[in-house]
Parts: C-alpha cells; sequence; structure tokens
DNA sequence: GCTTGTGAAACCGTTCACAGCG
DNA sequence: CGCTGTGAACGGTTTCACAAGC
C-alpha cells in the first residue's frame, strides 16, 4: 500500500485534539436528541446550543473529523452521527470488566448507557468472597482471582475500578498485566499506570472540592463589591 | 491592614487559574497520604509523584496560593494542607442536596468521603412516590415538592443530580431557582444554567466513549507500525 | 547543595472574522 | 444569501531553566 496509501480516512485519527475528542461524545448525545425531534439536518449554531458549547468549537471540532458540511445548509444528522461514532471507534463494540461490586459497582452494572452505546460488560469481578457468586444486573459476581482470565477469554481491553480506595492501586496493576490499556477510576486515589495505558478518574470529592471553590470565591467578593 | 487592608490573604483566591484549582484537590488527598505515612515535609518532586504530576505544575500551583515552601527543603505537610483547604473553601462546611435516590443516588448517598471532607448532606429528594420516606444513609427520603424547603432551611449551595437523563433539566431549573449556585450533574445529558452558577458534570458514558477512542487509535496504528 | 518561586518560551485550545462555496 | 471551514489572533496552561535563598 505505498507510504501513505491505504488509510485516507483512518489516518485523521490520530490528529484530532484531546480536548476535541472529550466532546464529540457530547455531540453525539445532542445529535440524538436532535434526531428523535426530527431533525434531519442542523446548523453548527444548532448543535452548539444543544451541546452547550459554542458554533466556532462545533465547527473547529468537527473539522478534525474531515469536511461533511454544506455550506449555507449545515450537517445533516444522521450522517453525522456515523462520522462521530467512526471517529470514537464505537463502530467496534469494546468489552468492559467492572471491578469492586459494592454500591457504585451495582450503579454502574445497572446503568443502561452501558449497552446501549455499545460497551459490553464481560464481567464482574469483587475480592470479597461474600459477594462472589452474586447476581447482579444478570451477571453473575466472579472472584478477583479470575480477572485475568475474564479479561483474556472476555477480549477485554477497558477496566472500570470501582473498589475502596485501598484496593485500587492493586487492582489497576492486575489490570495492566492482564493486557487491559484503558482504565477509568472511581475509587479515590491517585493510581500510576504505565505508558501506553490510557487512564481517565471520575471523583465525587475533587468535583465537590472544585464547587466548593467558586463557592467560597462568590461569597468572598459578593461580601465586598458587586 | 494599611492602604489594601483588610482581606490581604483572601485576595489571592481571585486570581487562581482554572486548571490549578482543579489540582488542589488532588494534592490535598495525596498530601493525607504523605501524612499518614509520616512524611512532616514535603519536596514539589515528592509531592508531583504522590499526586500523579510534575513538580514545575505543582511548584507553580502552590505558588498561587502564596509561599508557603522553604527553599532547599520543600514545604511542611500540615501547613500545606491548612493552605489549600483555605484555598478550596473547606474552612466551612458546605451543604449539599441529592436529587434522584435510584442505584446511583444511594451510592452517592453512601459514600463516605461526602461527610469527611466537610460536605453535609442536607437532604434527599426523589419525585417517586414510593421512595419518599425510605431511610437512605441515615436521612429520610422526602419528595422533590419540598426541594425548595430543603434548600431554604439547609442553607443548601450545592445541588447534587442523580436523576434520570429526562428529569435532570427541571430538577436543574428547580435548584437554580431555590437558590442553589453550584451543581453537579451526573445525569446523561447536557444542563442548561444562568451565568453565575457553577456546573460541573460526571457522565459515565462520555468517558468510556473517550477511552473507546483511544483504544481505536490504539488499534489503527498499532496495525501498521510502531 | 538542594529546592523553591518565577520570568520567559513553547504549547495547546478557543475565539475571531472572513473567504469560499453550496 | 447563509453557513461551513479555516487561517490568524488571542488567552490560558505547561514546561523550561535559573536566580534567589535557606
Amino acid at each position: 500500500m505505498s507510504e501513505q496509501g491505504g488509510f485516507t480516512a483512518s489516518a485523521r485519527h490520530r490528529d484530532i485534539p484531546e480536548a476535541s475528542v472529550a466532546r464529540l461524545p457530547v455531540y453525539l448525545r445532542a445529535l440524538s436528541g436532535l434526531a428523535d425531534a426530527g431533525h434531519v439536518t442542523v446548523s453548527s449554531e444548532g448543535l452548539a446550543t444543544a451541546a452547550g458549547v459554542n458554533s466556532a468549537k462545533v465547527r473547529k471540532d468537527l473539522s478534525h473529523l474531515g469536511s461533511y458540511g454544506t455550506r449555507g445548509v449545515g450537517y445533516e444528522v444522521d450522517e453525522l452521527v456515523h462520522h462521530i461514532s467512526n471517529a470514537l471507534g464505537l463502530t467496534q463494540r469494546w468489552s468492559v470488566v467492572l471491578v469492586g461490586v459494592g454500591n457504585l459497582g451495582h450503579a454502574l452494572a445497572g446503568y443502561a448507557g452501558f449497552a446501549s452505546r455499545g460497551f459490553r460488560i464481560a464481567g464482574l469481578v469483587d475480592a470479597d468472597p461474600a459477594r462472589v457468586g452474586e447476581r447482579v444486573a444478570g451477571l453473575t459476581v466472579r472472584s478477583i482471582d479470575e480477572l485475568a482470565e475474564v479479561v483474556t477469554t472476555g477480549g477485554v481491553s477497558i477496566g472500570v475500578i470501582a473498589t475502596p480506595a485501598g484496593a485500587a492501586q492493586v487492582v489497576c496493576d492486575q489490570l495492566v498485566a492482564a493486557g487491559v490499556t484503558s482504565i477509568l477510576n472511581f475509587a479515590p486515589t491517585v493510581l500510576q499506570v504505565p505508558d501506553g495505558v490510557e487512564l481517565r478518574k471520575v471523583d465525587l470529592a475533587v468535583e465537590l472540592q472544585i464547587l466548593s471553590f467558586h463557592e467560597h470565591r462568590k461569597s468572598v467578593s459578593g461580601a465586598v463589591g458587586a
């Protein structure tokens, strides 16, 4: 396939800036809403409003996927959904293992958007022997000792950690050792991963503390002036 | 005191860049760990490692709070915790109302870090009459109709939305109308808020789709070269 | 000598504004 | 004429590199 041949379309993926990538899922959701409301096409302005951003951002973001708009008209909703899904790799079904089936783990396992967006829960595992065997969201909880097996036989590439903080790093290491290359961490702790493993985190306490900062700032400046 | 006296310390708050603010809670957590491990002082390098960032970032971030380090030595752990807590407004106890007591709401209500970090759940409310009256995490679930009262009498400034997507915007509007000025949204939908209301969101589907992008990218480029 | 605190440089992301095109 | 796609300007963030100071 010569030096640059054979991946005209795929090659684009490499150049989408991280900030744009983070917004594409939001556009996807906004587009679902627009499609349900019967819209066939949408302008950057319309999509921007639905997604809670501004239209320049939408156009810049979409330009990274290619030129799929029509000047004077806008974007075709269905087509755009297709191109964004492509860019995000949502045309294939990714398998996920969820570690930690406590309160939060239960909630995550039961989350409908999991399956509806093309993610398959390949397994639920927990370190607590009392929980092993329990049925959650149609699956049987397995022992943490079987983690590697679940990952291998389930073709798992994404791990979700919903354990207590103290167990998270060990679990993380086990996931990486088993071959998982993307991890979503809900445990309130900082995790270390080797290069090449994508790590994202969701942290209630951090979010609340950021909001606290803004409340505090308002109350300080509000007490004086404007 | 003197020319601009009265808020020598507090005035700093206004100038902390958003990116720094988002990292301060992470430093706080890392510092707890270091304190538990018996460290009295820590260098920017040590804190950086514990927090998963680099040391230049730590120094820049901390410099926004003031000059609390000792050259040649580092920062005193306790003192730093104190200054960061101050900057984040964690010296006062913020009251939170949690709307939506489904699977996720249960998990959030039960989250220990809620209380331990100085946040008080002033009330749990739900729209489902079947859930009203239920005891969750030591609190009685109240009707959504009582939201405004909970906010007012509880001195609530932060609202957490854990409802289904369809209900989130209505709940959000009610929170804002009741006087809440910071909102943390767990519902998988884009919310609109007026200026002056701080909105943050946590979205499992978005996080998974971002990870999907990176997995996809790896599998595409991995198939060809390096 | 070792580490902070910080200007300066490099980088990235956002916004502007308009040429290009349906 | 309206809206996309995009260079160019701008602002914020990260990184560099070193002078200042314990």
